[in-house]
DNA sequence: ATAAAAATTTAGACTAGTCTAAATTTTTAG
DNA sequence: CTAAAAATTTAGACTAGTCTAAATTTTTAT
């Protein structure tokens, strides 16, 4: 059985995994969970006797497959909390992420059973992501970047890949919904910013910055 | 801000002090919450320091005005998550506790006001308690125990005292769910034993220890 | 009223998780 | 290829919550 803690970090070092690669670092771990690099080395150190990373010293880490079916068990139960909250409750999807961060750690195999029926078996969460298989397979998704469509394209948001209420609230304000469809109109030579044609309203500019956190198709 | 911790002894002094006349042990304490008498000091020193409780040394522990409002608030969100279990996931109502017993503590203002509208602002708990209202006043209820009913009485079943899964279950094997009418055919002069006809349904027998913990009418 | 029993608190220790400061190892740059 | 810089680990300390054993206070029963 895993402490908060724990299951924090192996939800962390898996995401940190995900993004880049080889093998996670302490600093990144240290700033990612917003600690000191002394105390995400002790975590290691028990993480790694409980074999559930792979860790030598100086080295970086990596989780086992142990470590990994965790990690993503608490994906999981963060997902589809995430979906009651939205669905079910009402709130909007910028609201939703702390308050999932907590019921995640909720510890009762029935209860997220029992939860995912009652969500009627959602495939992703309100930001467009995954929510990994019972069994513990992470969904693959095949979508790009905005940051990566061409002029013409005509694409369908799918998914942020910052999950900030600043920038869900941006979004909001561009009435750029998840799975609405837009055509690529221009991409400014200097800035990259995008100016995108959203299939039922007017043109936006997006700014790269923001093109790059948009995932699409 | 409190702890899990914290929490749970708010909530448990306040569980005792309704239970008897004056104020709360610290061996009381250590029995309810599965931990030693000079664990409990330590923590009251604590939560006396907070100015949750009165506490004198040696002379036992009431809660302040502050202590009883979150406590209320703790036992608002357990019952609440309690009827979501039941009501919306399908649980028995001999499985929830332990799990309401983590959801209470997720700490959210606007996640219990949302759970409360989508649960349509009910009164009562699976168990028949009632839910403290959200400016913190525990709901008279007025029900006595099944022991201290008479013969010939009709009554309705309103609750439990006991909660556990045994007892629960128990119940559910002699059919006798909340809210339904019984009247008192006889009660044993010996060992008090109680038999109670249920409105549509055959007679059964219901210990004295059982009549203890049934709350009607 | 006093001595024994019961309840409670204090003293000292342990674990989990964190920190700062210092030491060590690895990486990078010249 | 080495020396400085960066990353990481170790050493030692702190807090929250817990424990056992010993000391103290209160209660109970002669
Ligand atoms: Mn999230
Ligand atoms: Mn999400
Ligand atoms: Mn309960
Ligand atoms: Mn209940």
């Amino acid at each position: 059985m895993q402490s908060f803690t724990e299951e924090n970090y192996l939800k962390t070092i898996y995401y940190l995994a995900t993004r880049q690669e080889g093998e996670v670092t302490t600093n990144a771990l240290a700033e990612m969970t917003a600690t000191r690099a002394a105390s995400v080395t002790d975590m290691l150190r028990k993480l790694a006797d409980k074999q559930l990373i792979h860790y030598k010293k100086y080295q970086g880490v990596r989780l086992t497959e142990e470590g990994e079916r965790l990690a993503l068990q608490i994906i999981r139960r963060h997902r589809l909390w995430e979906v009651f909250l939205v669905e079910k409750l009402g709130f909007g999807w910028d609201e939703v992420h702390d308050i999932a961060e907590e019921l995640e750690h909720v510890r009762s195999e029935e209860l997220v059973t029992r939860l995912d029926t009652y969500l009627g078996y959602p495939q992703f969460d309100p930001h467009g992501d995954p929510i990994p298989t019972p069994a513990g397979q992470m969904p693959e998704t095949g979508y790009r970047k905005l940051s990566e469509a061409g002029p013409g394209d005509s694409i369908r948001l799918m998914g942020v890949l910052e999950h900030s209420t600043a920038f869900l609230q941006h979004l909001d304000r561009c009435n750029l919904t998840l799975g609405c469809l837009v055509t690529i109109a221009e991409i400014n030579a200097f800035d990259k910013s995008v100016l995108v044609q959203i299939e039922s309203g007017r043109p936006v500019f997006v700014s790269h910055e923001v093109a790059k956190n948009l995932l699409v198709n």
